[in-house]
DNA sequence: CCGTTAATTGGTAGCGCTACCAGATTGCAT
DNA sequence: ATGCAATCTGGTAGCGCTACCAATTAACGG
């Protein structure tokens, strides 16, 4: 009883069975249970059988830390968004969720709050975990961020937008062609003074305002007194508020391309509550088309994006990447759709 | 740009500077590298700073696996819920990350879709990571979930509810209380036929059902035919339907709980478009207070409900679990709030 | 009978890091 | 000088798994 110091390490391997303990009892070698597991097809029935019921039975789980050490690769995917409540980016999750399917993949989901540098930051954390893929958001990364991304021996994939130089793959839509289309669909029903209010100006927004600036200008209506814009997040209430000032500005405006639906939203229920006729008086149009559009009354005219598509293509990509096949097409357009609605029906 | 770089898995040790790699150029052993990073007090300021330099020098990103498996714990927290597109959850996992701070803590974000064999196939997986907490959804766990949870060897959460037997730790508020709370409101300002409308009836909303349930009975005013619900998903056109059924079957109503903001602003919208007043003909109130609710002409009464703060809590009380510290309340309600506004102020 | 091939299975040697302990150095009291 | 603790640093031995290769067996033709 005199105490021979244990040489155990109390908190490690507390508890959970290894490869080892299925290997033994299973009555096989440890590499045998890894191939079971991994490759069966490499393993004879009977002792995929008897591998399976040892698993069972010891509630067996693989350690991921361990397997992604041993093969220089773990199963996780890197996937950064600008805003986890914004509901745009959190159909794109969803969509990039629904790709996985049952493969055993796990997603590492970041939120860089729109910053350059949280991006950087947060793919240097997402690197050290060795991952399979990466899945960034838009086509204005840092330097420093597309340094890192260039020399990731692994996918990348940029979402959202499209770009002329891709770091590997894309999928996205154009943002100025989408933005020139609502302007250009106002001004052909005839309204003249269309403001354009946006807030949150990401490089998206951006694109889009300059969409609306080239229709303006080609039909000879640009004023810049027309634009409101803000740095501030975007909301409903917040796009109430904007409204208000565009048109405490510019009395006469008759229409408005709001930069998202939340925008559109918030003009609504104040011309509504003001008695500014829409779309007589007043004409709106919002951008994403989140469901509730179609439902407003009026309803709300607004540019159809195909954000869970987008994710799901992304990750198909990536997958498919990630098995070795390379795409022709490393860029993919999934469009966009004007939904013409109530809102800018102008009675003639 | 003829072939595109091969972006196959690395071989084993090719490429990543490694800790020994830091070490060498440093001039210390490693373990001094290891230790400078983790716990820099105990080592000094000149090999801190050799140190930083090597690690700036030759881009050295720890390799969280190795870290993981040496260390028996993952810097990693799995969260699970029911689903990534409801805003409400959305803004739960924002809190979450807030909390997160610049700890280098990751979290691996589930999407159980409601259902309670995935959340038990995704617990699984997760714990192959040997997560250092677990965060949930709900009270509701399957009895096979209920169980990896006990046997987690991690600090658990359970979010969003409160109930009387928790597995570790609890934040969340009563949803019987808060629908009774709304439906004795509507009562108290003079509606009498209150409708309930719910889709995706999940515990929680049952929670809310109950607690409309005694508030009409305790009033006298209970009739079944009042209530309508559906398993389908919520949306802001499913609640217009779902309010056009109800007042189909039951012409007389003359207020509306919705047991979500969608439901309700479908309703208000549908109200507006069938000309029936808000709030003199039909009251209207929802359920999470969801921003766009104040702004909406006529603005909604709804439920406050602390999303936000539901996350940010539960991944406090983790990592004071992590660090060691067990809080004497386990289990923390943060309440909600009864917004009343013009949906339900009845002219008198 | 041997040799060859294909199909299985197992052993060995790490992957990159950290827990544990030991050794080295310093400061200070004896 | 000696002792002793406090501070700092390094070596060793794995963590649990898989890449790589060797060994075994069965199948078959010559």
């Amino acid at each position: 009883m005199s105490d021979a110091p244990l040489r155990q390490r109390s908190r490690r391997g507390a508890g959970r069975p290894t490869i080892a303990d299925v290997a033994k009892r299973a009555g096989v070698g440890a590499i045998t249970v890894s191939r079971a597991l991994r490759e069966p097809d490499r393993v004879s029935i009977e002792l995929r059988k008897q591998i399976a019921s040892a698993v069972e039975e010891l509630g067996y789980v693989p350690d991921s830390n361990a397997r992604a050490l041993a093969s220089a690769r773990a199963d996780v995917i890197g996937v950064l968004i600008p805003s986890l409540t914004n509901n745009v980016f959190a159909e794109v999750v969803s969509g990039i969720y629904d790709g996985l399917g049952d493969s055993n993949l796990q997603v590492l989901l970041g939120d860089t709050h729109y910053s350059g540098m949280e991006e950087e930051r947060l793919l240097r954390v997402f690197l050290g975990q060795r991952p399979s893929a990466l899945i960034v958001s838009g086509v204005d990364q840092t330097p420093g961020a597309r340094a890192i991304l260039e020399a990731a021996s692994c996918p990348v994939v940029q979402i959202m937008e499209l770009g002329e130089d891709p770091i590997d793959m894309m999928v996205g839509f154009s943002h100025f062609d989408s933005g020139r289309a609502v302007t250009r669909h106002m001004i052909e029903v005839g309204y003249r003074e269309v403001a354009f209010i946006g807030a949150r100006m990401d490089p998206r927004s951006q694109r889009r305002l300059a969409g609306y600036k080239a229709a303006m200008t080609e039909a000879g209506l640009s004023d810049p007194r027309l634009i409101t814009t803000s740095t501030q997040p975007s909301s409903v209430t917040f796009g109430r508020e904007m409204f208000r000032e565009a048109i405490a500005r510019v009395p006469t405006l008759d229409a408005v391309f709001c930069n998202n639906d939340d925008i559109a939203l918030g003009v609504l229920f104040e011309c509504n509550r003001a008695a500014l006729g829409v779309p007589d008086k007043i004409g709106i149009a919002g951008f994403n088309d989140l469901e509730m559009m179609k439902v407003a009354y009026p309803s709300i005219t607004s540019v159809r994006t195909y954000r869970h598509q987008i994710g799901r293509r992304a990750i198909d990509m990536a997958r498919a990447a990630m098995a070795g096949e390379r795409p022709e097409t490393r860029v993919v357009d999934v469009g966009f759709k004007l939904e013409i609605r109530e809102s800018t029906q102008r009675g003639a």
